[in-house]
Parts: C-alpha cells; structure tokens; sequence
DNA sequence: CAAAATTAAATTGCACACAATTTAATTGTT
DNA sequence: AACAATTAAATTGTGTGCAATTTAATTTTG
C-alpha cells in the first residue's frame, strides 16, 4: 500500500522535489557569500570551517568534520590551504599522533572581527525577516537530523 | 542604524546560520539519494539533468542551465557523461550551430519508468509528511527566488 | 607481550561548481 | 559587404565532497 496517492509523475517533477530546492537554494547562498569572503581571501567552505574554530579553538580534524559534516577527505585539503593562508596551525598531538589539532594563529583569530558584519550583510541581501530566518533555520535543522540518522 | 539587535557574536554561531543549514542538509539529501540513483547509474547532479529532460525533451544547453541554476562549465562536463553512459545525445543545431540540443535516447526515455519510485522512497527516508515537504518547498524556492534576484 | 583490531588522518580518484577565458557562430551596424 | 558586438558552448584552473584505500599510531585480545 504506498504511503500517498501523488501520482509518480508529478512527484518526478523538478519543481516539486525538495531536494532540488534545497540544492538550488544553498548554492545560490554560497553565490551571495562570494564577493564577501572574497574580501577575507576565503571560500565558503572555508568560512564554516573559521566559524568552528572561532567558537572553539584547537579542535581535531575529526571533530571540526563532526560539526560540518565533512570527512576527512574533504577537511584535510581544505585545512592545509587554510594553513597555507596562515590562518590556522595543524599540530599533531603529542600524547596521541594519529590526532591533528587545528589552532587559530593570530591572523586567524583577528579574522573573526572583519567576518562579523558577514550575518548582517547576507541577512539584508537575503530580504529575509528574522522569524522567517529562524524558522527556516530550525525545520532545516530538524530536516537534517532525521536525514543523518 | 543597524537592522536587528542580535549581536555579531550571536550570529557568527555556526548553528544559527541559515545557510549552514541549508548547506549541510542539501548534502546530507544528496547521499540519502546515492544508493537509489547508483542502482541506476546517475549521479545526482545528473538525475537533476534527466528530470528535466524528462519533462521537456530536445533542451538547449543554456535552458537546462536556466531550469537548474547551472553554467556550461559545469553542464558540459555532466552531459558528456549522461552521453558516455548512451542516456543522452548532444546535437548541434543545424540552424544556428552554437547551440547544442540535449535529446533523450531510447535508453534514457526508458529510465524513467526504474527512476519513478524514487521520490517515494525518499519520502519515506526523509521521514517527512506531505506538509511538511510541500511548506519547506515551497520556502525554499521563494528564498531562491530572492537570492538568485 | 605479540598479533589482531581499531582509530585518525591522509591519499587517491572521480564528479561536480564556478569564475574566467576562449572558440566559433551569428547578429548588428555602418 | 566588412567589421564590431553579441551569443552559446567549451575549456581551464581552483576548490570542494565523498567513496575507497592507505598509512601510521594506539588499543584490544589471545
């Protein structure tokens, strides 16, 4: 017995797939974050990675991956340009070597005051009202807990 | 005068950014799709290509482009691929030879019918009610529709 | 305590995204 | 008609994402 009654052609349809508005939607976000990391020498991946650290410093590669949903195959490159960028230090941790922890440098740490007015600019150019933004953010959250699980 | 009182730390918070979780949950969507489309060989970049394709044959490049948000750069590539797999052919126009027409072949007409199950299945994943899924839709692509302005 | 199992990063290979440039074809302008 | 401007794809180069494997270190087990 299916679950709905949508016939399986309407539902293949591009403009009713959530997965194509969510797609479409975070990639036009990135877009409207281009020109301002541009202007901190960053990318948008690289960006959430600096939102990590500045929240808490000295994370391994591993758990900066837990809270971005990233693996290691994509972190490590990143991390390295990051560092390449003297933003951050990969020190490998003595008591346990496998570990890489990932230590803002000084120029990583006065970033974090050029990036404060990112939220407020990309807030005015998304023309979002804040409960529309919080709302959004939450049912996202939500979404993708039921998604990872 | 700024437009809202949150302050800049407050919004730096990787959790209280919408495009983060925009980002992580579009991501976390594209794997829940992986399985289903790897049983048909796609993936879901491509599977975004063929739904549009199955709704409206014989496209242009750049209107595949418009309907999904994409560039040739990325397009070119991608359906040189979905015409290595035998799913597409890529025809240039006889009447204005810089444009290349993306048009089904019978193998691709023919995958419609294995991919039909596939937002079903999906649903079922996401653990989401028709609602929920039609609201956050519909949000999502108004929000686009302001970003891509 | 030595071998096996596990763990954390790194590496490899493939497929996007996208900015910037290039190529080739068409259209517009005198 | 000649030439500039425009257009459509393709190309180039950089940076992700991610599956799969590898490397190296640590922990568990016999």
């Amino acid at each position: 017995m299916p679950i709905k009654s949508t016939p399986d052609n309407a539902m293949l349809l591009l403009d009713n797939q959530l997965c194509f508005a969510l797609y479409s939607t975070s990639l036009a976000m990135t877009k409207l974050y281009k020109p301002l990391l541009d202007e901190l020498g960053l990318t948008y991946p690289q960006y959430l990675a600096m939102l990590v650290l500045w929240e808490k410093d000295g994370l391994m590669v591993s758990e900066l991956g837990e809270r971005l949903y990233l693996d290691s195959g994509t972190l490590t490159p990143l991390l390295k340009r990051l560092e390449a960028s003297g933003l951050i230090s990969r020190i490998r941790a003595v008591e346990d070597e496998r570990r890489v922890h990932i230590t803002l440098t000084a120029a990583g740490r006065k970033l974090k005051s050029r990036a404060a007015k990112i939220p407020g600019c990309i807030l005015e150019a998304s023309q979002c009202s804040i409960p529309e933004l919080t709302a959004l953010t939450q049912q996202m959250r939500a979404l993708r807990q039921r998604l990872v699980a």
